[in-house]
DNA sequence: AATAAAATATCTATCACTAGATAGATAGTC
DNA sequence: GACTATCTATCTAGTGATAGATATTTTATT
C-alpha cells in the first residue's frame, strides 16, 4: 500500500473505466491497458487474474462511488427538484461532456458476453439506482411504491436512451432534447 | 437467382442479424455465421468481403424492411394514437418477445468499433425514425417541428433506454414501465 | 442440340495477427 | 527469507481475410 508512486492497481482501473465506457466489455485488451499504464500485460494479469475480475472490480468501485455521490433521498435538505436535476446532471455529464456512455449502459449492451461476476455488479448498480429514484418519487408523489417504480423506470430509460440517442446521432443536443419534459416537470 | 434453395445470401443476412441483435458487432464471427448456413467461412467472404459489408447490409436490409413497416404519417385513416402505439408495438416485439435489443441500440453501442460502412446505414435507420415520429408529432400537436422533434427525442429514447432497461434488470416487465406514459398520452 | 466459355458458388488450406492467460525469472522491500 | 510487483517469453485459441482449386450453372457459339 504504497502512495507515493500512485497505486497501479487503481491506475489500471482507471484505464479500464476509460476503455469500457468508450468501447465496451470487448473493445480492449490487457495489452491496451498495459501500455496505457506503462507497464506490461502480465503485470495487470498479476492484479486481476482475468479480465471478469478486472471489469468487475471497476464496475463494483464505479457503483460505490456513485452511491457515495447520491444523497439521502429523505433528507429534508434537498428539495425533491435538486435531487432529480442532480442525478439527471450526473448522467449529463458522462453522456454530453465526456460524449461517451456510462460504464453501464456500455455493460448492459455487451451482457451477452460478460462473465457472471460482471453481471451481478451490473444488477447491484441497476437496483441501487432504481431504489433510489423509487424513493424520490415516492416523496415527491407521495404515492405507492408501485407508481413511483413506474415513474423512476421511466427516467431511468430515458436516461439511457437519451445517451444511446446522442451516440446514434452524433449529436450532443439530443440529451437535452430526451430529457426536457423530466426537467420542466420538477422546476 | 435460384428460389429452391433459399438465397444463401439471404440465409448469412438473416443468421447475422440474429447474431448481432443477441451480442452486437464483436460477438460473432464469420465461422459462427458459416457453421450456422452450413457452409465455410470463406464462402461466406465471396457473398460479403468484409464483416463491414456484411454488417451495413444487414442493416440496410433492416432499415429498408422497417421503412415498409411505416405509414405515411399523413394518412387521416391512422388515428395518431395508432401510429404511436404502432411503433412502440413494433419495438416492443423485439425487446420483450424475442428478448434481445434491436439492431440499432446494439451496433450503436458498439460504434467506436464499426467500419464507417456501418455507421453510415445506422445514421441512416436514426433519421427515418426521428423524421416519422417528428411528422407524426406535428400533426397530434398543431405545432412547430422544433417541438415535434424534441417530442419525438423524447419517444425514441425511452424505447431505447426500455431496451437497454428490460436487458440490465432481465425483467421484460421493465418495457411496459418505462412505456406506460406514453401509451396513456394517447389513448 | 451439342459444346465451349464464362460466371457463380463453394471448397481446402493457410496467413498474419490479436486475444486472454500462464510459467518462471528477477528485482526491490519488509 | 518471504512478499510484492514487475518482467520476458510463450501457449493456445480464435479472428478477418486471401489464394487457389473445384464443382455447378448460365450463356454464347457453332
Amino acid at each position: 500500500m504504497k502512495d507515493t508512486k500512485v497505486d497501479t492497481k487503481s491506475k489500471i482501473m482507471d484505464v479500464a473505466e476509460a476503455f469500457i465506457s468508450q468501447g465496451g466489455y470487448g473493445a480492449f485488451s490487457f495489452r491496451d491497458i498495459a501500455e496505457s499504464v506503462g507497464i506490461k500485460s502480465a503485470s495487470v494479469h498479476y492484479h486481476f487474474p482475468t479480465k471478469g475480475d478486472l471489469v468487475a472490480a471497476v464496475m463494483a468501485r464505479y457503483t460505490h462511488a456513485f452511491s457515495l455521490m447520491l444523497p439521502d433521498p429523505c433528507d429534508a435538505e434537498f428539495s425533491t427538484k435538486d435531487l432529480i436535476h442532480g442525478f439527471i446532471d450526473g448522467f449529463k455529464a458522462k453522456v454530453v461532456d465526456q460524449m461517451n456512455m456510462s460504464l453501464c449502459t456500455m455493460l448492459t449492451s455487451d451482457k451477452s458476453s460478460l462473465p457472471e461476476a460482471v453481471c451481478q455488479e451490473l444488477a447491484i448498480f441497476y437496483k441501487l439506482k432504481l431504489d433510489w429514484l423509487t424513493q424520490v418519487f415516492m416523496r415527491i408523489e407521495q404515492t405507492d411504491e408501485e407508481k413511483a417504480l413506474t415513474k423512476a423506470s421511466q427516467l431511468l430509460a430515458c436516461l439511457h436512451g437519451a445517451s444511446i440517442l446522442v451516440q446514434g446521432a452524433n449529436d450532443p443536443a439530443f440529451f437535452d432534447r430526451a430529457l426536457s419534459h423530466w426537467r420542466n416537470a420538477y422546476n
